[in-house]
DNA sequence: CAAAAAGTGGGTTGTCCAATCCAGTTCTTG
DNA sequence: CAAGAACTGGATTGGACAACCCACTTTTTG
């Protein structure tokens, strides 16, 4: 509740109008710093960008740090979204195969361009500021959770052997992803981030053929 | 050949005194970039730190840009060194299970601060410096380079099936340890690290579990 | 509908830091 | 061992940019 509740930071309320305005900011920002990263992103650049003038970044943001969190926010929120339905079919292996082949189609419209929006924005600031670090731990949480409701569909019904932890390999896959992103926007070229979907999709499908079906035929005991 | 042949970049020879003092510079260079990344250090952190004096870093660097991509070569060895032999024995899964548990033993360490040296240091300026960010791929094939030594023996021997490609398998384990690495570090716990390496090399297992013996028994054919 | 709050536009300031300069010292080699 | 090249140390400059200020306008609300 009041997640979306958009405040100035010290707790003031925003008119409508304000909100736009400060969603304006944080679009932009996020924008420009996926494109040049946050370092080579100025607040005259983002004033701009955003069609605002002079003090409103600072109307609306205490300082330079709070607007990254902000943008950090926005992008767990944008990435989750980009993905759309795919995240609520990731509980077979078909699924799981669409939700790659997006994922490598995406990458190679942007050229492979800028990374992971949360990760590469995460990472350049991880040792600077504690609590943008924290944000987005926190956003690769969240979409940890979504793969994670996947696999533990597919373990519940017996899709996956008992002795399988559905939150490690949840984990293990965005990780795989992760890295796939960062290796891929250095080479410019998405064969890294293929390589590791695949390896890992092929994994969870390989323990898929092992497992003992629980829904037709008798369940394992 | 000659790779080492330090230089002033301009292609000037060092002094063996020179060498020396280029060499304190970079070190220092990549320890404070690596603790803080390149935005926030500044050349005369890294001046003091090296222990010379004013215009020293020009003597031996063009420019700012020209001492991070020295860094990134010098991380690309260092890293690589640090891992001693365990390099040497990727071709058995024990081998790759005692690697996997140095370099979850050395995050644990560093209490997951800073990454991987060339993995966040490349995604920093990867889409500002297109130098920086091809040295950085450059020493990523390195690493995966030796990865994928250890693979293909094992797939050579017949102990990885005749089917599976050495060379993507390589390329998702060293992206599964980068993705492990970079979510470590956001979330300060080295369970991302852990779950990514461990499902890449149980995936490598499962698959040598299946395999048609070639040395031993007839081959596969 | 008036008073107060919220929002706007642009100008200013102070700091930080990359990059340059130069005078002086220490190595190197013919 | 002398001449010149390599190296050192500190001081300076110029530009960029985060952060602040203030006069003015628009929106909200009692």
């Amino acid at each position: 509740m009041a997640v979306n509740q958009a405040e100035t930071g010290d707790g003031r309320r925003l008119t409508r109008r304000g909100q736009e305005t400060r969603q304006r900011i944080v679009a932009a920002a996020a924008e420009l710093m996926f494109e040049n990263g946050v370092a080579e992103t100025t607040l005259e650049d983002i004033r701009a960008a955003a069609g605002v003038s002079g003090s409103q970044v600072y109307h609306y943001f205490e300082d330079k740090q709070a607007l990254v969190r902000a943008v950090i926010d926005y992008q767990a929120d944008a990435v989750l979204d980009a993905q759309g339905d795919h995240l609520d079919h990731l509980d077979t292996v078909p699924g799981l195969r669409a939700w790659r082949d997006f994922i490598v189609e995406h990458q190679r419209r942007l050229g492979c361009r800028g990374g992971c929006p949360i990760g590469a924005l995460g990472a350049e600031v991880a040792e600077t500021d504690a609590a943008a670090r924290v944000a987005a731990a926190r956003a690769l949480r969240r979409w940890e959770g979504r793969i994670r409701d996947g696999l533990q569909t597919m373990h519940a019904r017996g899709d996956l052997p008992a002795g399988t932890d559905p939150e490690k390999l949840a984990l293990a896959t965005l990780a795989a992803l992760q890295g796939g992103l960062l290796m891929a926007q250095l080479e410019r070229d998405t064969r890294p981030l293929e390589a590791a979907l695949d390896a890992m999709l092929d994994r969870i499908q390989s323990l898929a053929a092992t497992a003992t079906p629980l829904v037709r035929g008798h369940p394992a005991r």
